[in-house]
DNA sequence: CAAGCGTGGCG
DNA sequence: TCGCCAAGCTT
């Protein structure tokens, strides 16, 4: 059907931006230059994470890693423990080979147009469009969630994502503002993230609401379509939470690539749909008397969740660590990069009390 | 192109 | 409690 509503125009939302702008760690003020590594080291923190989550984060990684030059020579141990609890650590990988790679090719000078930016690692049309437009000015589309979802509603944008996709960059190149395309992609992340919200959407406040097609039919909340996802099938297993006398903590470190690639981890058995509890202890990574904490360790990833049973254990202090496993005493036990989910089993174990963000408490 | 890849917050 | 999902990338 026909809708009688005008053009958007890309003024209406830039005089928005301007009065209602979110002030954030990684955003230049106005008038001033933003920097490059900064740009993209948030870029890279936001993709699929909210801002609540990145800010700590965020403040203590540049605090850290100051520049880039910083980032490249730091031991990718310490990349991936100031990255543990974020998730998505392939991202974390991608980040330190990304700065590597800067190092190397531009002397520490990230490209500044989106073909150069595409080309690193853990940087992808979303990215590069990004930091192309916010760091360097450039006239580039940065479509993530929230541009799909405010254009998909503005222009009624019926086809399912990801096919959409072409569509709605299109839309974006259409409405750029070339004065300004850095403010226009944060103004267009704001308003999905502050106003065009996937539910309940405060369309009375929003700039585009006179063009906005889905507005006009009272369908904006049907917007964007997508394929709904298949659940994962649980997945079950065991964990070792073994402590020597001296008071050590066994662990190891998982492969370099996969889930959790890279992280630090107390032993488990495979996690597996089918997996049989009762043959658990030939799963244990030494052979020892282990006692079953009574609830278990549920946590949810993206594909499937996890049930794992927690073992404890103890051993005398000669006690060397089996083949491919460290023995950390506890005081170090924050500076290992250990996933949430491993936080989980190691507090599930009773041992230590754990506070949020990895702050380890004796 | 579909699947793999974390986590925490929120309705 | 539970499903949805947030500034996606890689293979």
């Amino acid at each position: 059907m026909d809708v009688a509503v005008s053009m958007p125009r890309a003024a209406d939302l830039l005089a928005w931006y301007d009065r209602h702008r979110r002030a954030l760690p990684w955003r230049a003020g106005v008038g001033e230059r933003p920097d490059p590594y900064r740009v993209w080291a948030s870029e890279i923190m936001l993709q699929q994470t909210t801002v609540t989550a990145v800010k700590p984060y965020y403040e203590r990684f540049m605090a850290r890693f100051p520049t880039v030059a910083a980032l490249a020579a730091a031991p990718s141990e310490d990349v991936m423990q100031a990255w543990a609890g974020l998730g998505y650590y392939s991202r974390a990988r991608n980040l330190h080979a990304c700065a590597k790679a800067v190092m190397e090719l531009n002397g520490g000078r990230f490209p500044d147009n989106e073909e150069g930016l595409r080309a690193l690692p853990g940087i992808g049309a979303y990215t590069a469009g990004a930091v192309a437009a916010i760091a360097f000015g450039r006239p580039a589309a940065a479509v993530d969630g929230n541009v799909e979802r405010v254009m998909t509603r503005l222009f009624a944008i019926a086809d399912e994502l990801p096919g959409a996709r072409p569509l709605i960059r299109d839309k974006v190149l259409t409405l750029l503002p070339h004065d300004r395309p850095g403010d226009f992609a944060q103004a267009l992340m704001d308003l999905g993230a502050t106003i065009c919200t996937p539910r309940n959407p405060a369309c009375g406040l929003c700039p585009w609401r006179e063009p906005c097609q889905a507005r006009e039919e009272g369908t904006q909340e049907s917007f964007p379509r997508k394929a709904p996802k298949k659940a994962g099938q649980t997945r079950y297993g065991a964990a070792f939470v073994l402590t020597r006398a001296d008071g050590a903590i066994l662990l190891r470190t998982r492969p370099a690539k996969g889930l959790l690639g890279g992280m630090a981890e107390v032993p488990t058995s495979e996690w597996r749909a089918d997996y049989e509890l009762d043959g658990a202890a030939q799963d244990a990574p030494l052979a020892l008397r282990w006692t079953q904490v009574a609830q278990p360790v549920r946590h949810v990833f993206t594909h499937f969740p996890l049930e794992l049973t927690v073992f404890t254990g103890s051993v005398p202090t000669p006690t060397p660590a089996p083949p491919g496993m460290r023995f950390t005493p506890l005081a170090d036990l924050a500076g290992e990069p250990l996933p949430s989910v491993m936080l989980k089993v190691v507090e599930r174990a009773g041992l230590f009390r754990i506070g949020p963000k990895s702050g380890v408490h004796l």
